[in-house]
DNA sequence: AATAAATTTTAGATTTGTCTAAATTTTATT
DNA sequence: AATAAAATTTAGACAAATCTAAAATTTATT
């Protein structure tokens, strides 16, 4: 079964919004699509056709198991190309999501096979997010959100929440970057920041928001 | 300036049908593209009001200089492309064809210009076709029909005409690849064959058919 | 040169994905 | 529980790209 553009990206938008409520509503899918909530519910209808989605009127919509299938090999490939990007054509992790966002709906088995192979299999994208492997399953690691962790624990930086340009500027300035190891020294409530130690450099300082969006796992041992 | 697929894959046939005649009818660009004459029609009026060709009712169609730009920037990326499948994913070069005419409508300069990076700025592709560089330029390099070549003479394989299963299977059979060297040793009027020797192996013989479209340079040293 | 054949265009319809505005249903508030 | 507000759907329209069938034009043939 082929599927329009348009189809496959309000399946990937249910699928991510899924990731916060179980059931999405139409004015969820307008805003994360830049649509109208009256064109959400026209598509919204045509997938339950296809049946990829379950749907009631004025409830909202869900994948099923068919849906999320092609959600995921849809985010394979966003996230494989994401990779390729980045890692062979030296591409910025912070410039890769639009390129990707077309090259995801190239339709090749074997493209997306062989890209894999090249690659090396590659078990998570530039940001730290898993990538689907062919069958659909996502390879765990721990993404709890900086500004949450005990102090004094080592740390290792394992993904990225969003790319805003401050966010950017700060991992740029201070030399952090995914596998980058940090301890969280003390949180200043007064100003809402948080000081850590990046790898073995000096203490840095940086808002609660920005520590919000460093997502990292805990080192037991050491 | 932005153009939809299908504005692209119209300049695109336009571009390959003016290499056979300067005026492109309605019919052939309706049979390159798989598609009815009227909708061509209202497809070239559309290019017009872009600028992108001249257009004269009942005449036929060519492109203009924005229309040849554009026409040598998407085969540029087609043909790059099909360089990537082959040289780096390891595609056949009969594979690549239909995956290449996705990819090439992608949209993103710095791609290109870091996958002819990557790749090593080739001037080829593995059809033997040359690659348009940046400023739309081709290299150029003898490609003459192996059937009408004058006995004895070196000559060297240079492209493809075309993929057909027997040209395949011949190429195959007989280690033939862009590059190889190959002579006419004679012609067979009787039974419309010539006979080559390839490398210094022994001598072959293939259908006049099958000759017309591999396409050779005569290497004149040696 | 008249007529037949082929080609091309026009007119009107269809599909896909979108929109706006109005109507409906659900949720929140008094 | 009634009413206001918010969310959602329906109805009708539109643009892009296509189609079929009929009309117009060009080319070929007698």
């Amino acid at each position: 079964m082929l599927y329009t553009i348009a189809e496959e990206n309000y399946i990937k938008s249910v699928y991510h919004l899924q990731q916060q409520s179980a059931l999405v509503a139409t004015n969820h899918l307008a805003e994360a699509l830049q649509t109208q909530p009256a064109s959400v519910t026209d598509m919204v209808k045509k997938l339950m056709g296809k049946k990829l989605v379950h749907y009631e009127r004025y409830k909202g919509v869900r994948l099923n198991a068919a849906g999320k299938k092609l959600a995921l090999q849809i985010i394979r490939k966003h996230r494989l190309w994401e990779y390729f990007l980045v890692n062979t054509l030296e591409f910025g992790w912070d410039e890769v999501h639009e390129v990707a966002e077309q090259l995801e709906h190239v339709s090749s088995a074997k493209l997306i096979e062989q890209l894999d192979r090249f690659l090396g299999h590659p078990r998570f994208d530039p940001h730290g997010d898993p990538i689907p492997d062919k069958e659909g399953k996502l390879a765990f690691r721990q993404r709890l959100p900086l500004l949450d962790q005990p102090h004094l624990k080592w740390l290792e930086i394992t993904a990225v929440g969003d790319e805003s340009p401050a966010l950017l500027e700060m991992l740029g300035h201070h030399r952090i970057q995914l596998g980058t190891r940090v301890r969280v020294l003390r949180s200043f409530s007064f100003d809402g920041s948080i000081e850590i130690s990046v790898a073995d450099q000096k203490p840095v300082t940086i808002s609660n928001q920005l520590a919000k969006t460093l997502l990292v796992k805990i080192i037991d041992h050491d």
